[in-house]
DNA sequence: CGTTTTTGACCCGCGC
DNA sequence: GCGCGGGTCAAAAACG
């Protein structure tokens, strides 16, 4: 989990332009303060892409390491679920995926351990306009169930992949204990169908060239 | 009118 | 066997 690319640059003690006219000055303060958000939120997405990763580390660490509910102050003591009964073969021996975490806090995970696990243990997100929105992972959901768990005073929802007639995929979620910002989200099973939305209207702009339009 | 959300009921494994 | 905790169903409502 390391800081690739942040330039942290917080000149608060700004250079002081010493210009004498308050017109100047007033516009060098809007234009700091205008940075001074910019980085107020690349923060608060850092931190909460941090905490995404923190909260998905310490539930895979709790799977992996049983029922040793050694917990102190989080809540979060959910034992792990050995047995190997349930619809779903779920045995998530070495679910570790690596997931690449960029500065907006969007983690992706490639989905290529499909043939072990068929639950994709965890992903997190940190915007407070997920709870809004389906959640904008790209795929339709229909969710089927609410549930409130002891763990966590935040209710649990539950979706379903509704693109497909048959599509397996399940999807969890539940916002944090601690921070109502990072929600938890559990996908399980493996679509079957091409991905129907493009990632909506937040594209990166970093779309391939197009080989076959030259000109 | 079709689809999705809501929400309580139901079910089922598990521990006691 | 029973209670508890969590996952799912399904009827009604809401939304377009
Ligand atoms: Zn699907």
């Amino acid at each position: 989990m390391e800081s690739p690319s942040i330039c942290l640059d917080l000149t608060i003690g700004c250079p002081r332009s010493s210009s004498g006219s308050t017109k100047s000055t007033s516009c060098h303060v809007k234009a700091e303060l205008g940075r001074m958000a910019e980085e107020n939120r690349r923060l608060t997405a850092m931190l909460s892409a941090m905490c995404a990763g923190y909260d998905s580390l310490k539930s895979q660490m709790l799977d992996l390491m049983g029922s040793t509910g050694a917990s102190s102050s989080d809540g979060a003591v959910r034992s792990a679920s050995p047995p190997p009964r349930k619809r779903k073969s779920e045995r998530p021996d070495t679910t570790d995926a690596a997931q690449s975490v960029s500065s907006d806090g969007s983690c992706k995970r490639a989905k290529e351990d499909a043939r072990k696990s068929k639950i994709s243990r965890l992903c997190v997100r940190a915007d407070p306009s997920e709870g809004l929105f389906v959640f904008r992972d790209g795929y339709l959901w229909r969710k089927y169930g609410q549930k409130v768990t002891k763990d966590n005073p935040c209710p649990r929802a539950y979706f379903r992949c509704s693109f497909a007639p048959v599509c397996p995929v399940k999807k969890k979620v539940q916002r944090s204990a601690e921070d109502q910002f990072v929600l938890v989200a559990t996908y399980e099973g493996e679509h079957n169908h091409p991905q129907p939305l493009r990632m909506e209207t937040q594209i990166k702009g970093q779309e391939d060239k197009k080989t076959s339009v030259p000109h």
